[in-house]
DNA sequence: TGAAAACCTACTGCTTTAATGGTATTATAT
DNA sequence: ATATAATACCATTAAAGCAGTAGGTTTTCA
């Protein structure tokens, strides 16, 4: 039930570009010193984000990333999706309809719907411009203790 | 973000339990037959469960495992924590305090700390006995969509 | 033309997962 | 007593996933 550490470091590199980015572009480079994370690594995780064009980039001398949107516009959820491969807690729940020989009777099945209910809803509740505000509580997922 | 098998057997398990112990003890054989899971890995979850007496047992003929406490007394969370080593997000979560130097400046800490209330919360709205009477929704957990 | 950056592919050591196998111990029916 | 049926304990293992490294190619621009 971890994150790993891709999942991670995406996030800290997407926080780190809507705070760092102003008007250009920034480069691995700065990102990976500020971040204390391997930049060969980081080359890895940010070409999964890219694939899907969360990101604007440029080669060569000045070049680097920028987000392709408003910080405001990517979710949490949006970001490990991507990089953790999916947030199904089971893998039973990652393909629709569910393969599984055993769903009809499985009892235990709509334990985990709800919880991967829960974890996307509370990961899409949260913005990376959330983060950057330092704006991240319980208040962000409405739920009544 | 995997829930592993260990984990996710632990509750077959104890709903089967639940279902199957009548007055008696209820023996890996049948639950390995019913559950289609490997008598003899049931053998190493059963014994996680049982180092906090979670369940009672009896050796020899007729011998077995039956929970000590009623069904609506176990948790889902209860299973999972102790199947699972913990349902912390990331290991920064598992030790008071926190251990990691980053900790102070950390944006994203907050994201996780979030996720691992609301993880808990739900799984522990949830019973083994509500399982039984598969009774299992999104109202356990008390949120608004 | 050279430096700085992204881009791409492969590899590797390590740890965890998901079991299996064997032996010892305990309890009970006959 | 003894055969049987069960748990208890401990070691091993094959496969997969994780967390990076390494090395090269391409693009951009001063």
């Amino acid at each position: 039930m971890k994150i790993s550490t891709k999942g991670r470091y995406a996030l800290r590199l997407m926080v780190d570009l809507a705070e760092n980015q102003g008007e250009g572009y920034v480069s691995l480079k700065d990102i990976a010193a500020r971040q204390e994370i391997s930049k060969k690594y980081l080359e890895q995780i940010v070409s999964v984000l890219n694939k899907p064009e969360m990101l604007l980039t440029n080669r060569g001398y000045q070049g680097g990333y920028r987000l392709a949107k408003n910080a405001n516009e990517y979710t949490v959820g949006d970001v490990l999706r991507l990089t953790e491969g999916g947030l199904a807690p089971v893998s039973c729940l990652e393909t629709i309809p569910i393969q599984c020989d055993r769903a009809d009777m499985c009892a235990t099945l709509p334990v985990w719907k709800g919880l991967f209910d829960v974890v996307n809803q509370y990961l899409d509740s949260i913005t990376i411009q959330d983060i950057v505000d330092n704006d991240v509580s319980s208040q962000n997922f409405d739920y009544i203790i």
